[in-house]
DNA sequence: GGAGGCTGTCGAATCGATTCGACGGATGCG
DNA sequence: CGCATCCGTCGAATCGATTCGACAGCCTCC
């Protein structure tokens, strides 16, 4: 018997109180006496009422309890990127007082016919990344009228905007390299903008990636003239792969590499042993980001600590403050830099 | 002015027509007009209306386009297994033609007030993972009437389930240890259950998490006593602890250690190398996943490569036949046997 | 010219719960 | 003993959209 579920108002039949009586017993909102209380939860498992449906308590009261999250890849790649899932632990804590839950969303819903953005019952949405779809999904939020918070990405306007000081970080990397006497230094960059294939970066305005373009503005101060090439994801092999092009010709090859990424930089050492080269002795390699990357003991990468859960946290704040009614700043985060042992002096023959 | 955001019938109303007509204007359920349907977009552009309310809208449709996903641990946690991650990828594939979002869900909500299994508007749920709290989530989503399916654990009844011939499978692995003429042979399991600390297993009825039982039955088909270690998690750093253990009386240390995660295996591996032990000259380790760990090269594991992707896209799919009224029937994959560089004869002192 | 078929639009009911002001009865206080 | 309070319960309106059968034109075809 598939008989249509029980709503409340079956329930406060059964119990012989009123629909509003029988919601507040569930709700909690309003104190009820001991005995109707019974009353109303006896009668609810009688009928196999199993509390409010979530979808009209969230029409009527306008909430639904769950923050969209906005990814610009595939979901499942998301997660392939430990900043991104340290992110992702830290807005669980920050929306945790709120109670809500977190929806992952695609910013660029390929499929057409899917849940977006526009169609999602969320409350507020946090905005990751950085690609040019961002202006349209964050129009799309906006006309909503649904608080949103953007994770690296400009997002102009009025919209909280949760940061790193990437350019006066990765200065500072480039800044430690130069100390260390590197001048041929080469840049290997994040992806420069979305649907990037891995390739040199020949002219800085093709860089529509935000934090891609201020890291690369920040070791571009201190090297103005570094080749940047730009892979096409932030992965291990991408960064073997953009490795084995910067140490292909041996006559002009650089004795430091930015990489945009711990990742990167991990896969840049690993072309450099495998063009024969040592590291720190022949080449020095920074990172980015600060993670702890599996497998690449012994070294410990020179890099600049960002305090990934911090932002996650600090955007699931941001999100629980504006949805109380109240005003959330945008914040800028400052990344840590840590010298490890994959930077060292320039090779004596290149002073 | 913060006026009450405009409804549909607001929109009618301007465009001159009736509510009706201008609901199915943004559904396209049924044939409209090419005058009336510009009328009614012009007018909802006017207001500043940017379509139907999600949340009014899965009331009344009784769907509202998620799908929970379940996990057991902290979210942020969740993604740091790549096994997880590679089955989110293919979950988000399946069910993508349902053009529905994902929702992240702790099936024991610590903070008491969160949104969870019984308080989200969700059309349907994807169990993972096997700890006792299965049964609790289960009869909650069940009681909503929720189409729901289990990955990786035991339902029960009628719930479509998505697992693995982890016995057969891990079965193997240990045959092929025997056949190489390994007779001490330890066990690295996953934990044993929820909240486990890692440790040894003494009574195989303290098992409640199913995977780790099945493998665990697996191996003990062949090696009915070998000793068995439980990590607290499958990490790199859970398996080179455990394989510290397992190492740590040189006179009684195994020649081969099964594990039950590549992450493990991994771990063990690297116990292995630090009390001066060589893979697998002194000591065979097997793993299981058959993922990709980073950093581990030149080794390549002797494992069990699990469809991981497959198992999250069949859940997709079956969660989605579901909804379409149809039936689900369980899926158990099949682990394929693949030998590494990690597994080779028992040491010739030892046979 | 009238009957029948389409198309496109409309009305009204419905989805299921929440909320707020009102109200009745019991209790406290003078 | 009477009046003011307070506590718990009730009614009724509301949240915003969807849906389905009814219906009005208009065209076609005989």
């Amino acid at each position: 018997m598939s008989t249509r579920r029980a709503t409340i108002s079956d329930v406060a039949r059964e119990a012989g109180v009123s629909p509003s009586t029988a919601s507040v017993v569930f709700s909690g909102k309003t104190p009820v006496s001991d005995a109707t209380r019974r009353r109303v939860i006896d009668a609810a498992s009688a009928l196999g009422y199993t509390g409010p449906d979530p979808r009209a308590a969230s029409l009527r009261r306008g909430r639904s309890g769950i923050v969209g999250v906005v990814f610009e890849e595939h979901l499942g790649t998301a997660f392939l990127d430990p900043v991104k899932t340290l992110m992702m632990d830290g807005l669980a804590d920050g929306v945790a007082p709120l109670g809500a839950g977190l929806l992952l969303l695609r910013d660029h819903d390929p499929s057409g016919t899917g849940s977006s953005l526009t169609t999602a019952p969320i409350d507020a949405a946090v905005l990751v990344g950085c690609s040019g779809h961002l202006r349209e999904s964050l129009d799309a939020v906006r006309a909503r009228g649904i608080p949103v918070v953007v994770i690296e990405g400009d997002a102009g306007g009025e919209v909280p905007r949760i940061g790193l000081d990437n350019r006066e970080a990765q200065r500072q990397a480039a800044s430690h390299l130069r100390a260390l006497g590197h001048r041929r230094v080469a840049i290997v960059a994040l992806p420069a903008r979305a649907g990037w294939e891995a390739g040199w970066i020949l002219d800085g305005t093709a860089v529509t990636v935000d934090v891609t373009r201020e890291r690369l503005a920040g070791a571009l101060d201190v090297y103005p003239d570094a080749p940047t090439y730009a892979a096409a994801g932030s992965f291990i092999d991408q960064g073997l792969a953009a490795g084995r092009v910067l140490f292909a010709d041996r006559a002009d090859r650089p004795t430091a590499v930015i990489a945009q990424s711990d990742l990167l930089a991990a896969g840049v050492i690993r072309a450099a042993e495998e063009a024969g080269y040592r590291v720190p002795e022949d080449v020095s390699v920074t990172g980015f980001d600060g993670i702890v990357v599996d497998g690449l003991a012994p070294y410990e990468l020179t890099t600049l600590v960002q305090p990934a859960t911090d932002k996650g946290r600090a955007a699931g704040e941001a999100v629980t403050a504006m949805l109380d009614g109240g005003e959330a700043a945008s914040i800028r985060f400052t990344c840590e830099f840590r010298e490890g042992n994959t930077s060292g002096p320039a090779p004596a023959t290149d002073r």
